[in-house]
RNA sequence: GGCGGGGUAGCUCAGAGGUUAGAGCAGUCGCUUCAUAAGCGACGGGUCGCCGGUUCAAUUCCGGCCCCCGCUACCA
């Protein structure tokens, strides 16, 4: 009996007080494209995706707009899901912390990590906000004054209780040290290493007094779980911790945490000490991406300006989704934004991505080809039965080639590997066709022009195999359209990386109208 | 302030001590018509942020300066 390798994922856990927007789908999009290349390579996927609901934001929200906090969460899980699913986001679970089960879990963990002696009751001194009823941090205080009520906040300490999160520092260097890899990107590493070292870490409160909307502490109830305690948890209550221990066990420790490039500190110090001090193991890799600015900046004037513009209804996912596809929002995001670092969305830049990458690069060679083999050979490739095509990329190593996509796709460098496919596969491919121009040359050879291009169907093949995690839907559309005798379902990057002859004629099986597909990517603008 | 990253063609970026500094996109001009007015080919003379230094030679090495960005503990 042979073992599938397992792999699990999660991305960060939204707050709900506002709908998702393109920075948060982002995030969702780099690892939907993981979660579905481990599939196809053979791996157990789990994806875990959630929202994070235990915060004071979101009960001040929902009493504003006049609801439950409950019915707020809920709701706001329905259109983040919603979103989510329009993008084909290829979560299994989608976990509420608001949810008596994750808060069961919950309790169980820092009872846990309580009973371990890493938690401890003490006193929290700081800058409070009689308006506010909650502290205010130095940064986010004006002149010395709460930002919002515009008063002078005042010295204030309460009880709480601390994570020794102090204990483990040397054990954090040390884990960084022996995982090189556990926090992607290596800029985001160096931060990290550093500020440990150089300012150490402290203390931190874990509890807050008197909330009436949140986790209560088991070991004193008069405290909630402070909301970042409680949310780093989502990743093992939603694979079981605390009442499935096997189904914890065989995913746990995660594969990758994305999260976007500012919250890593919670994620590689925080997170790794908590699971320490409960007996568990840490994350294998947290990967921070970047993030998504709108022409360079994203602020109110921009909102107004866009909506002069009537372009304002790209800064909402959903907008996107239905004017043009889910396939050119995540095509555009993965291309065009490098995962680890920021990129821009700019809707004159989406357009000439969408129309020179999608519709007149690989749309059209699709398009071509199909009409071709239609219009020529009644879309059969006669007598190809056993034949092994023909490279149709010079100086190209079909293995070489696939290999580095594939690295590109493992360190998450999404737009190098779609820059490679379209530039070095897609486009020679369009090259190899005008060079050998089949058909003209059917009329003179008709043998030859077949071979041409039944040689040149074999790059729809590959390059649909290679962009299945990216492109899911259009893949497919390409991919069934042929014959090719590996079901869809079962298509791995390996077999893009070698040219087979095939168990029967090469044929069209797609439904054409008129000799024609319909465009896979219309043109736009 | 400290630590880190960066300033290269209109845009996004790659690059390396040394013949004419590269790619994609956009733009211009041809060819073509199988195809989604798609495809293919040609055309880029850009002080490689500024000022010095090392060197036979620097955009690539060193120093200084200017500008941008990230982190600097409880905000996505």
């Amino acid at each position: 009996m042979t073992d599938t390798p397992r792999w699990f994922q999660t991305t960060a856990i939204d707050y709900p007080n506002s709908r998702p927007h393109i920075g948060t789908a982002f995030e969702k999009l780099g690892a939907d494209v993981q979660a579905r290349y481990r599939r196809m390579e053979g791996y157990d996927v789990f994806f875990l995706m959630g929202n994070d609901e235990n915060t004071v934001k979101v009960s001040k929200r929902a009493s504003e707009l006049g609801q439950e906090p409950q019915a707020y969460c809920d709701d706001m899980a329905r259109q983040f899901r919603e979103v989510w699913d329009a993008l084909d986001i290829s979560y299994d679970t989608f976990v509420q912390t608001s949810h008596e089960r994750h808060k069961q879990c919950a309790r169980a963990f820092i009872q846990k990590v309580h009973d371990a002696g890493y938690i401890y009751k003490g006193s929290y001194e700081g800058w409070y906000c009689d308006g506010c009823e909650s502290f205010k941090t130095e940064k986010e205080l004006e002149g010395g004054n709460c930002p919002i009520h515009k008063r002078p906040v005042i010295r204030r300490s309460e009880p709480c209780h601390f994570f020794k999160l102090s204990a483990f520092s040397d054990r954090l260097l040390a884990y960084y040290d022996e995982n090189p890899d556990f926090i992607q990107p290596e800029s985001r590493r160096n931060e990290i290493i550093s500020l440990i070292k150089n300012d150490g870490l402290l203390d931190v409160n874990i509890t807050r007094r008197g909330e009436a909307w949140g986790i209560s502490v088991p070991f004193d109830p008069e405290f909630t779980i402070w909301v970042w305690f409680d949310a780093l948890l989502t990743y093992i209550t939603g694979i079981g911790y605390g009442d499935d221990r096997a189904t914890f066990d065989k995913y746990w420790p995660a594969d990758t945490h994305f999260i976007g490039k500012d919250i890593t500190r919670f994620h590689c110090a925080l997170w790794p000490a908590m699971l320490w001090a409960a007996g568990e193991q840490p994350p294998k890799k947290v990967f921070g991406h970047g993030f998504v600015n709108f022409e360079g900046k994203i602020g109110k004037s921009r909102t107004e300006e866009l909506k002069a513009r009537g372009l304002d209804y790209l800064l909402e996912p959903m907008e996107i989704v239905r004017r043009f596809s889910a396939e050119a929002f995540r095509y555009y995001f993965l291309r065009e934004c490098p995962y680890p670092g920021d990129g821009d969305f700019s809707p004159d830049r989406f357009m000439e991505v969408y129309n020179s990458e999608l519709a007149n690069n690989l749309g059209n060679l699709f398009s071509r080809e199909m009409t071709i083999t239609w219009k020529s050979f009644g879309g059969v490739f006669d007598g190809t039965t056993g034949t092994i095509p023909e490279s149709v990329v010079p100086g190209l190593d079909l293995a070489t080639f696939v290999a580095d996509v594939r690295g590109h796709v493992e360190a998450c460098r999404y737009n190098l590997a779609l820059q490679a496919i379209v530039q070095d596969f897609l486009t020679p491919t369009n090259q190899y066709l005008e060079k050998n121009a089949p058909w003209k040359l059917v009329k003179t050879d008709k043998a030859a022009a077949k071979r041409v291009l039944f040689n040149a169907v074999q790059s729809l093949r590959v390059a649909s195999i290679l962009l299945k995690p990216f492109i899911p839907r259009s893949a497919e559309t390409i991919y069934t359209s042929f014959n090719f005798p590996t079901p869809w379902a079962e298509v791995k990057y390996a077999d893009a990386a070698v040219l087979k002859a095939l168990p029967e004629d090469l044929r069209i099986t797609a439904e054409l109208l008129d000799g024609k597909p319909p465009p896979l990517f219309p043109r736009i603008g």
